[in-house]
DNA sequence: TCATATCTATTAGATAATCTTATCTATAAA
DNA sequence: TTTATAGATAAGATTATCTAATAGATATGA
């Protein structure tokens, strides 16, 4: 339980008292003489003790005010120097960021290198989190999201729109059963995680009459998508891709796209971070860097590399 | 040249992160919690960052306010420090007394070792001087000055009124020419300062017709009247004794008052201390005390010790 | 599971603090 | 003297701050 004078007062007292000058206070605090002198008139009737020996040409200090000086500046240097701290803490130290596991394992990890050399005062700690995190409630700074972009109480930016297209290893186009067009997929195994609805899709907008022949060889399911393009490109089969997912193995000739329909998907991925958190400098930086990489996504054609990590 | 978020808004930010609840805070500041809600708000949207994670039962401080909260913890405490410190400067240390070279000589330090047993925590700091001081400028705390107490910009308070009678050694109430009336006063030598009105004032009121006579004898002059009182007490004359100045001297059998016959005079005694100053506890200490003093000359009657200083 | 209690948030309007403008006073310097 | 400078003051305008009422969210306990 504190009793403290009006500490607009003693900011008023503080810089008069530093000064010397109830106008030069008034210039520091962009108000005018009068309302410092009002101010410390203020203080002074609070405290019942005059703190200033007003002569005509000159201002000074009485013994009180004296005394009450230094503490008074050392507290509001106090004051000041916490809060540059904490603007500065925003603009270096550690950056929450949270994803879910594919994204993070083969879009965000490869080039996150490129960030954190441009940014080597922002220390990234990612958070893999497959289920919705509560922004409010861990403190979490950046997250990437995939789905409709329609959450509430967060701010949310496009960063990606997707599509599905078949990939394989660059082997599958040569060898016994090349991969010509769709109705070829009869010959491969079909590789795909829990849900094998997207296939159904695909091979339907690919007008693949006879699909129950297609997948007469049979599927072979995992349960991570990574694990499914890793199949793809070791051989075992045929993935269907997202493109943010497959860009870079698709830029290192890993996986190949061996015929050019591809299909939009209804969910995006999406930036998200606290309502209005978006221009805390570590923020702005992380979130620009992400929207620049996914425009070097565009820019680059699938088979031809990107600049290095 | 500082930049601080807005003041009020760092203390609700300080109570509520000390109690971790803006309810427990608003308590405090006796506010309602409405109005910490804001302050928070508007503190946070200042510096832009969350300083609070607020979880529905419980408030737990983001890592930035974590980082905050002691700076203004301190700051606070300083500023609360000092504060109390001022408070306790002003009930004890010195207080700058001024008065007049006569009435500091014959009234007031033979009185000054009750005030100074009965407050040892205040040290008194006697100033001397016989022209009006300006209370603004030096720094004193209380003054008692003779006048008409018509002065401007400052508290005045009568102290005591003050009579005008013949003084004179016990001794001359016997001897060749006894004082038995005031026409005696042809056969001794009148004292007196510089002005000499006094006497022919006194010596009208009582009716002696041959004043002129009367001072036949010679008067002795001296410019202090100080010097007056102790050649009266050393029976080389009579004097005319102001009733304060001679109190003690009456109360100690050194002077005697040989006529009833006493005068009123214009001016008086008054306690005289800045615009507003009486009530802090120094200056009320020592004035309480003359006002008690001057009750207890009118208590003890001439003649009669005072009790011992 | 439903009502209740306990938090904070929000809105609109009331209140109080703070500031400005204009003017005044005092005095040191020219 | 006159002029310039610094603080004081009064009245009114402007902001900042607070309140009251209510909503919203979620633990707690019957």
């Amino acid at each position: 339980m504190r009793r403290l004078p009006p500490l607009n007062a003693l900011r008023a007292f503080e810089a008069a008292a530093r000064h010397l000058s109830f106008t030069k206070a008034a210039g520091e605090l962009n108000v005018t003489q009068a309302a410092i002198s009002h101010q410390i008139r203020a203080l002074e009737d609070w405290l019942g003790m005059p703190l200033f020996r007003r002569q005509n040409r000159a201002l000074l200090l009485t013994d009180a005010g004296q005394a009450y000086l230094p503490a008074m500046r050392d507290a509001f240097d106090l004051m000041q120097q916490a809060t540059a701290k904490l603007h500065q803490r925003d603009r270096s130290g550690a950056l929450n960021v949270s994803t879910f596991t594919s994204f993070a394992a083969k879009w965000l990890m490869p080039r996150l290198g490129r960030f954190t050399s441009a940014h080597p005062e922002i220390e990234i700690r990612l958070g893999i989190n497959d289920s919705l995190v509560d922004f409010a409630n861990d403190e979490v700074d950046v997250g990437v999201r995939y789905g409709r972009g329609d959450w509430r109480g967060v701010d949310v930016d496009l960063l990606m729109t997707e599509e599905v297209f078949v990939v394989c290893s660059p082997k599958l186009l040569e060898g016994e059963h090349p991969l010509r067009e769709p109705a070829d997929l009869r010959y491969h195994t079909l590789l795909h995680d829990d849900l094998p609805e997207d296939w159904s899709t695909w091979l339907d907008a690919a007008g693949v009459d006879d699909a129950v022949k297609v997948r007469a060889r049979g599927d072979l399911v995992f349960n991570h998508s990574e694990m499914v393009l890793q199949a793809a490109a070791d051989g075992l089969g045929v993935a269907l891709g997202r493109s943010a997912l497959v860009a870079d193995d698709l830029a290192a000739g890993r996986l190949v796209k061996p015929f050019d329909l591809q299909l939009p998907t209804q969910s995006a991925y999406y930036v998200v971070h606290s309502e209005n958190a978006g221009d805390r400098p570590k923020i702005k930086a992380f979130t620009d860097w992400l929207h620049e990489e996914a425009a070097r996504d565009h820019r680059t054609p699938a088979n031809e590399p990107a600049p290095p990590v």
